[in-house]
Parts: structure tokens; sequence; C-alpha cells
DNA sequence: GTCAAAACTGACGAACTAGTCGTATTTTCC
DNA sequence: GGAAAATACGACTAGTTCGTCAGTTTTGAC
């Protein structure tokens, strides 16, 4: 193994033909079954290739490293849970607090129905979070949660406001992907997706009213 | 290496002369050296025994294979988590919100302090988390906040009790390391750490409310 | 059909790693 | 001092892994 001080990530090579795009995508399928399936631990390049139905060679002709497969498939993971929070959180037609509760739901949900891969991800995040593409990946989705605090909550101070925000999300992901990693029932997630959301909205609902004391509440 | 359904990692023998504590101390503290310098990917039963002055042989006469090392170093940490909170959750002389609130600051602050070691500990988590031990230690102090919430609010029903108890535990301990992954400034340590508790004592608070409304505060 | 570019192949090299075992050294106890 | 038990040593085995490259096959423009 090459060591490199930041892992290289980008693409290899841009496919010019139609089967070298089958190709990636059946590498990238392939990953996913061989992270499920075997876990972080065994997720091996030979592996991958061999599930894929292609060699060795042809995976490294358009991935640099294996790392590149594992930051491709968490960033694809990125990107989803990305659109779900734009989703739900910029949809001005619903209240803010009933937005954030129905986020909740939301987000613990998807957590609990990909938990597998979820898990071996993250198993094998230290192959890949270091490299800068993953670092600035990672801001992409604080900034949706600070818009939303932003329009929520504008009499509290920019800089109290931002440190909510942070926080917020930190406690949204981090508490979402704790609880999935054990499996759970359909009544469990509804619970403990009340019992964060009651706890979150608490959280802005006081930073509310401190800000505009005796002022209508977010609810309305 | 010898794939095993789950990994043991109870010890191997018992130390009789007083050399052999010193190696299992040695191999403990280099282990310790290894995983903050070189980082988990790297940590290796030979750069271990290296950096005790040991030769590998003698490292596996008490330990039975890497994961038991990692798995000791892990349960000296729990065990030093479960005293702290123990130590501040039981102190009945302070107001249980007082108790909370000085809990995260102190655990946050500790897990700054130590933020490398528990970073590379837990990137090697997959390597020791399905002993039953691991399981078995994890329970414990879970069992901490319980304790606490059952005298603090005695008059909110068991399964409602529980559930919050869970999530305030969750929520400290996870919201707590992926704070302590990048390097903070102690002003930043302390914003953090007023911030989370400000959520997590409105949450107890709100519990409280809702099951007495119109009685005496938490603070009092 | 021809031919060069693109894509694919898989055996292979170089590097690591976990854990063992026969031997050497040290301690203990008489 | 001497024997037996405990401890320590480290070369070694058997295995795995990443990534390469020389050679083969496929594609598509002409």
């Amino acid at each position: 193994m090459i060591d490199r001080r930041t892992t290289r990530v980008a693409s290899r090579k841009d496919p010019k033909q139609a089967r070298s795009n089958q190709l990636v995508e059946a590498v990238l399928d392939a990953a996913v079954q061989v992270l499920t399936k075997e876990g972080a631990q065994r997720f091996t390049t030979a592996r991958v290739a061999e599930r894929a139905g292609v060699s060795v060679g042809s995976l490294y002709q358009y991935f640099p490293n294996k790392a590149a497969i594992l930051f491709r498939l968490q960033s694809d993971e990125w990107q989803r849970t990305s659109a779900l929070l734009r989703g739900i959180l910029e949809d001005q037609a619903t209240p803010p607090l009933a937005r954030l509760r129905r986020l909740v739901r939301a987000f613990i949900q998807s957590e609990c129905e990909e938990a597998a891969i979820r898990t071996a991800l993250s198993d094998a995040a230290p192959l890949y979070r270091d490299a800068p593409e993953a670092i600035a990946a990672k801001a992409e989705n604080a900034e949706i949660f600070r818009t939303f605090l932003r329009e929520t909550l504008p009499d509290v101070p920019g800089d109290k406001r931002m440190l909510a925000g942070r926080l917020i999300k930190m406690t949204f992901s981090e508490v979402g992907s704790s609880f999935s990693e054990t499996p759970r029932t359909e009544a469990e997630i509804e619970a403990w997706s009340e019992a964060l959301a009651d706890m979150l909205c608490g959280y802005v609902e006081k930073l509310a009213g401190e800000a505009r004391p005796g002022i209508a509440t977010l609810e309305a």
C-alpha cells in the first residue's frame, strides 16, 4: 500500500465508452454489496472486482485506490442526505418547528433503513476522512441548518445562533447514526424520533423565547 | 488472522511475578503511544511490542490477540468515564440540573483532553465491539443516568423516563466525542458545554413540567 | 475490412500482519 | 548451589492486501 499523506480520492479517468460507465456502476454496486455482506474489515479491491464480474486492473483504471471507492459511496450518501434536509427544511408552507420535527422523523427512518451500509462506511471512515474532498463535503449540510435558523430565529445574535446551529446539526446526525446502529422496530423509531424532536424543538423555542420575551410562539 | 465468530478478549494468563505485571503495564503504555502517534490503521502487535521494549512472544503471553489490547484500553476508558458520571450525578448536595450542567462541562473537557486516543480507539472499535465483555460494559453507565432521572423526575411515567434517559445519555456521549474530534480552545469548550447543557437541561425541565404542571422548578 | 485507440485482463511483486514455538534466560524455593 | 517453574525471546510461517503492467480483446471511425 502506498502511504500518501492525504488520500487521493479523485476519479482516475473519464470513461468515454458506454461499457466504462457500466463498469463503474457495477463496481459501485459491488462495493455496496461487499461492504454490507462482509463488513469494512473484509472490504478489498479484489473482492469488489470479483463481485462486480470485472478484473482488478479494470477497477484501478477508474479508481486510484481503495479509499476512492469508499469515498465515492460516502459522497453519494451525503448528497442524498443534503437533498433530504433541503427538501424538508426549505418548505416555507410548514411552520418551522413542524419542519424540524418532520425532518427528525425522516432522517431517523432513513438512517435505520440503510443501517448496514452506513455502519460499514463509518467503520471505513479512517481511510477517506482526511481527503480534502471529504472535509469540504461535510460543510455543506451544516450550511442548510444555518440558513434554517437564520430564518427561524432572526432575533438571536449571530454568534449564538451559529453555535446553536452547529449543536443541533451535530446532535441530529450523531444521535441518528448511533441510534441506527442496532436494529429497530417501527414503534421504536417513532418513539425515538418524537423524543429527539421534543428535545431539539424545546431548545429552539427556548432560544426564541430568550430573544423575544412575550412574543407569539413559533408553532403559531 | 484467525477468524473467530466473537472476538476473544479475556486475559490469557495471570501474571504471577512482578516483572509480568511490569510487562503488561509497559505493553498498555506502548499501546496508547502507538495508537495516538500512528493511528488505529498502523496499530500492530509488532509495533506495540517494539515500543514497549518487549518481544511479540511476551506480549502474546498476556493478551490472546490484538483486539484484547484495544479492548483493555477501551475498558479502562469506560471505567474512568463511569467514575466521572457517578461522582457528579450522585452528589446529592447539588440541585439536579446544576449537576447535569457540571457533568456536561466535565465530560466535554475530558473528551477534548484525550481526543487523540479516543479517536484512534473508536477507529479500532470494529475489532473489539462485538466481544460480549464490550456489550456488557456499555450498559453500565446507561444505568447511572437512569438512576439520576428516577430521582429527578419521579412523576414522569417509567417508560417515558427510560426513553429520555437513553436519549440524554446518547446525546451526551455522541455529541461529546464528535465535538472533540477537532482540536478546541478553552473558550470553545466553555461555549459548547453551555449550549449542550442548555439543551439537555431544557429537555429535563420540560419533562418535569409536563408531569407536574405548576410546581416549583428543579433549580429551586 | 483495417487499424489505432480504448478498455480489459489476471498473474505477479512487494509489503505487511497475526500469531506460534523451540530455545534461552530469570526467578523461586529448597 | 541446583532444579524446576515461570517468563522472555525473536525468527518464522502462513496468510492477506494493494496496486502494477505486459499483453489481449473490443470498439468504432474511416
